[in-house]
RNA sequence: GGUCCCGUAGCCAAGUGGCUAAGGCAAUGGACUGCAACUCCGUGAUCAGCGGUUCAAAUCCGCUCGGGACCUCCA
């Protein structure tokens, strides 16, 4: 299995650092607002990482922090005249269930940045003592001059970024590329510390929270590009400083979603919800595998659409299946694979093992959905359709795909039967209605 | 101003040095079918442009054009 790992630009081998365990960390939300379809591609690509990675018999332990504790948040706060923890609630609710709403999991550790003030705290205490942040009026800024190979994951170089001309400006700072550790606030909810009243700035939390969960360098670190530089940048030179490590082993960055030509964001432009989203999820989620994860997409009405007409079509041809078994009380008993069949699967590891080429994985996906169609067609026997049931079923497991037949009732059954008797008997106006009512259940 | 990425058929998209450039949508011809739906089979591109490296390039290098990102909170 192959990874792209962002930090030295290469396709690597994947080699966990425990034999059969993955530690994986993706930055989570800041909680202030209702996630948009651009948040939900690293929500969904990492989600399936971890499926395959499950499915490749690892045990993953899978952390995604919540930043609650931001300017955005307290002037949200202040908007509604709400304490920040209440809108910090609501929005970590919202933000589960949009989770949900993507068929992706919300079975993983979710650490919260208010829980971990004495750790950001502590940490922020030994980079001043080894001279790596200094203090200037109840402020602390980490000092990026003095680490070594600073810039090295977004391959930058301080001397490019400084000749850049939008770097803030910032007295209290002694380089315009050091970040703030620790914020004196006036306004919102504010932590005691050392240097008096405050709240963290947004780098630490990541390598607190790693540091305390896993104890060491973990696998797997992710999030969006647009993290690279400077959130991990930063975090990777505190890592360096605290731990001598670069926090993960792989970091991976997953493209932007664009719309309208540019970024979808919630600071400008146009935005859509994922609580919003009128399509099923599992069209939604072809959509957003259906491009490689490092590539950006491009939302339209168009593109969503054909992949709302792939999922019926999948789930057109595995319901099918479900009915022929089921109808021929071969759901259960032996399933024979066949070499087409095993192609496809072949397929689908192969696209997986190479970067988590879930482009490739959907097409065998596809490719699954051709020869089930022609089985059936070409009247296979019941113990090859049911390995191609068992196939779709793995397929799904892995991308996150949710489709669940039950097995039909003993009226059902017959309805089905008697549908059959009239069409052979030529009866079409009977055959109708028995048409008519499978269809009304959902049954054809 | 600095750094970087991308440009494959009408649309989406895989492929990043070597057989006839995957796959899907749309279009079109055919098949199946009681009707409809579904489904199956067939049909299309020399890879933005120009130049170079190589026995061999969509894939590497250079230039040009076009689009985008980052350098500020942003997945």
């Amino acid at each position: 299995m192959k990874i792209f790992n962002s930090y030295t630009n290469k396709l690597e081998e994947f080699k966990s650092i425990h034999k059969g365990v993955v530690n994986m960390y993706v930055c989570g939300p800041t909680v202030y607002n209702y996630i948009h379809i651009g948040n939900a591609r690293p929500v969904i690509f990492f989600d399936t990482v971890r499926r395959y990675l499950e499915h490749r018999e690892y045990k993953v332990n899978f952390v995604s922090n919540f930043t609650d504790v931001d300017d955005k948040i307290i002037t949200k706060a202040l908007e509604l005249e709400v304490t920040e923890k209440e809108v910090t609630d609501k929005f970590i609710a919202a933000f589960l269930k949009d989770v949900e709403r993507v068929n992706s999991s919300t079975d993983y550790t979710k650490p919260r940045v208010t829980n971990y003030m004495d750790h950001i705290i502590n940490y922020i205490v030994i980079l001043v003592k080894k001279g790596y942040a200094y203090v200037v009026e109840g402020d602390v800024y980490f000092r990026v001059t003095n680490v070594e190979n600073y810039g090295g994951l977004s391959n930058r170089n301080i001397d490019d970024l400084i000749s850049g001309s939008r770097v803030e400006v910032n007295d209290k700072k002694e380089n315009p590329l050091d970040f703030t550790l620790w914020k004196k606030t006036d306004v919102g909810i504010k932590f005691d510390s050392p240097w008096g009243k405050g709240r963290p700035g947004w780098h630490t939390e990541c390598v607190a929270m790693i540091d305390d969960i896993f104890g060491e360098k973990i696998d797997i670190h992710g999030g969006g590009s647009g993290l690279m530089f400077p959130h991990h940048e930063n975090e990777i030179a505190q890592s360096m400083v605290l731990n001598n490590h670069t926090l993960a082993k792989y970091w991976m960055h997953n493209g932007l979603l664009n719309i309208g030509g540019s970024k979808m964001s919630k600071s400008e432009g146009e935005v859509v919800l994922v609580k919003d989203l009128t399509v099923d999820a599992n069209a939604f989620r072809l959509f957003t595998l259906s491009t490689h994860y490092r590539s950006p997409i491009t939302y339209t009405d168009e593109a969503l659409d054909v992949y709302v007409k792939e999922w019926e079509k999948i789930s057109r041809i595995y319901s099918a299946l479900f009915l022929k078994l089921d109808l021929e009380d071969s759901l259960v008993g032996n399933s024979k694979i066949n070499p087409d069949l095993l192609a496809t699967y072949k397929e689908l590891l192969t696209a997986m093992d190479n970067d988590f080429n879930t482009a490739n994985a959907i097409t065998a996906l596809q490719n699954l959905t051709k020869i089930s169609n022609q089985m059936i067609r070409n009247k296979t026997e019941n113990s090859v359709l049911l390995s191609a049931l068992k196939l779709f079923e793995n397929f799904f497991e892995i991308l996150g795909l949710k489709l669940k037949k039950q097995p039909l009732s003993i009226d059902d059954k017959n309805t089905y039967k008697l549908w059959l008797k009239a069409r052979t008997d030529k009866d079409f106006a009977k055959a109708d209605i028995y048409r008519d009512t499978l269809q009304e259940k959902g049954i054809i």
